[in-house]
DNA sequence: TCACAAACAATAGTATTACTATCTTTTTGA
DNA sequence: TCAAAAAGATAGTAATACTATTGTTTGTGA
């Protein structure tokens, strides 16, 4: 099977880490560590131990771990636009468009073998518990000249034009996507630790979520752009 | 005017800091300093130099700069129940208490007299920047045991119970309300920060952000529990 | 195949953070 | 007024988030 590579803006690390053993290691542990132990406790030095490596050489691939979790979600949303754009090939209709990508969006998660090197289920725990802390910074708009969020925001805007085609007269197409990716996350999350905020939870069976959570958001969806 | 206090759940503090005058001092100031310097630079030192006093004093207080954030969002949750509480009253039809409510969630912040130690504008500033970090941690299922999410659990209830008024039938009062009430934050964040995001932005004028705001939440909601 | 630059490892060091501990002084309220 | 509670002063620690320097591999292209 063909093994791809998703092209990563150059502002997200000082030295490509998919170019070398000890760079596709770093995301690869990286992965595994960041979902162990969360993005708080997770800090260079432990990763260099776990990979037999020095902080030093860590530091030559990434400024700091801030800048190395916007890699990782970064990744993610290239991922998934990656992935709408396979699914929706050949497809003419927006509605049908919108359908598949709402789909994929809510979808579990699991490997795909296109890229080998990323654990996808670690990396989606990942992206709900900490994806948000990518932008809730100081430095937000600083990291955003550098084009940082260019995934996120190029997704936002794919499938927001969708949404044009499908109603013209909507006035909300981005803020209505922006929310459902977030929601999408947020709902799992709840439904996991605070199921209060969620009605998901009633069925107690986390297998059942993310259908839960497509019907859900397809309705948010349709429901709207339909109005 | 009558001043009014709101009680918090006892496991968000040490010891209560509405009680004493170094208490509300450190509340006042915290909300001031996550302002300008955002959590992650906050620190306990900062705050005690500002406020002349020292870090040990401060702990006495709240065990950790994360509680203290867990404390600030809280009491937020419990202000703008009572916003609504307040604003809702002697009102029957349950379609009007959830115009009001979503009213009371998107309008603009200005100070309230009944509480004249809190600066709700910077507070709603933190809320929109850092809200979400209460809760994405390793510790929320510790932390949600403590009750320390009650406030916003019982705010997403109360809504979701006029929304159950108005269609029993509904599978996701919980679950949107909560989507409203994150979304309702992140579509400002947006705005400001990254507008490729959102569709408020191209009236370039702030002010005009919590009425788009307001419509889009409004829209969210009533299109979805009447289809 | 050798040479040499790039990559990496090893080590050391710094300022700051997130606390804990202890002791003294001040405030307070019964 | 006097004891207890609160606050202040001071010190100390392990960990974090880096930077800097030097020495050692290793890969590749002439």
């Amino acid at each position: 099977m063909a093994t791809l590579r998703l092209i990563m803006n150059h502002n997200l690390f000082l030295r490509d880490p998919q170019e070398t053993n000890l760079g596709r290691k770093i995301i690869e542990d990286t992965i595994a560590l960041i979902d162990e132990l969360g993005f708080e406790k997770f800090t260079f030095k432990k990763l260099a131990e776990r990979i037999n490596s020095t902080e030093a050489s860590i530091y030559r691939y990434f400024e700091n771990k801030h800048k190395l979790l916007v890699y990782l979600i970064a990744w993610y949303w290239n991922w998934l636009e990656y992935k709408i754009d396979f699914g929706t090939q050949n497809v003419q209709e927006p509605q049908k468009k919108l359908e598949i990508a709402l789909g994929i969006i809510a979808e579990k998660k699991v490997k795909d073998p296109f890229f080998p090197q990323i654990d996808e289920e670690a990396l989606y725990r990942i992206v709900i518990a900490e994806s948000d802390k990518t932008y809730l910074t100081k430095q937000v708009d600083e990291d955003n000249k550098e084009g940082l969020f260019r995934g996120f925001k190029s997704l936002c805007k794919k499938i927001a034009s969708f949404i044009k085609e499908i109603n013209p007269e909507f006035k909300y197409p981005h803020s209505l996507i922006s929310t459902v990716l977030e929601a999408g996350h947020q709902q799992l999350f709840f439904a996991k630790h605070l199921p209060a905020l969620s009605d998901f939870s009633t069925s107690r069976n986390p297998a059942q979520w993310h259908d839960d959570n497509e019907d859900f958001l397809k309705e948010l969806v349709f429901n709207m752009i339909s109005a």
